[in-house]
DNA sequence: TGTTATGCATAATAAACTTATGTATGTTTG
DNA sequence: CAAACATACATAAGTTTATTATGCATAACA
């Protein structure tokens, strides 16, 4: 998957890019794709390794969903698609990050004892 | 996937099947299939249903890494298949919690800009 | 005696990735 | 100044990991 760790790859966690994207649109205002990749890479360390051919039919999703719209921008002779939240893409990502703190606190529970569900 | 939420699905969070299942061996000596989804069910106050299509195979998978060794136990009338941790599954164990540990500390750099990585 | 619970298993399908490849332009460096 | 690296998009083939559906079999319960 998109996870390039220093650990032997795991194979873990599928599913989080959607959220991953959306909540860097929801404070970025605008982002193209491979600034997407550099923005990840540059929050985690390096920890996580977005790759192209996941990034990119994403974003294909995520736009014929109604999640994002899209903006051509040309710069210095090169043409970047920019990606911005819709409405329904904002209510979407509230939604998704509810998700990724209920799927925390679930694993939570289960590999820490401690941790317990009410 | 396996996760049973209020929410609507979010098929989100793949992979984190075979964590779930190597902790609650590394903490219950030796369980069979049925019982582990039941376990799982009850820590997790209902949020995560295992189902057996995703369960079965996985232990299948899990024994022939080696990681896994079966035991077989006739208990009225009905044989259940205990699984155990081998010693390297018990080491596979520790990785993949320190991966899931790392993982959750990814994400929250990620979605929770307060939480930054060093 | 039919429904629910216990207990295992597999096949068909789908989702979400990885890996590889392709196209094209701009920048840096030996 | 040519090769390597960075920027920027895209898709196709294959893999992993799940869901959904189905099957078999026994026990408990109402």
């Amino acid at each position: 998957m998109y996870v390039c760790s220093i650990m032997r790859p795991t194979n873990l966690y599928k599913g989080s890019l959607n959220t991953i994207i959306l909540k860097l649109l929801s404070t970025h205002d605008k982002m193209y794709g491979y600034e997407i990749t550099q923005k990840v890479k540059a929050i985690t360390k390096g920890e996580l390794h977005i790759t192209e051919g996941a990034l990119y039919p994403s974003l294909h999703k995520l736009e014929a969903e109604g999640l994002l719209e899209v903006e051509f921008v040309k710069v210095n002779n090169r043409t970047r698609k920019y990606y911005r939240l819709t409405e329904q893409g904002t209510k979407e990502t509230m939604r998704k990050l509810e998700a990724l703190e209920n799927y925390i606190k679930t694993m939570r529970a289960l590999v820490s004892p401690k941790f317990r569900l009410e």
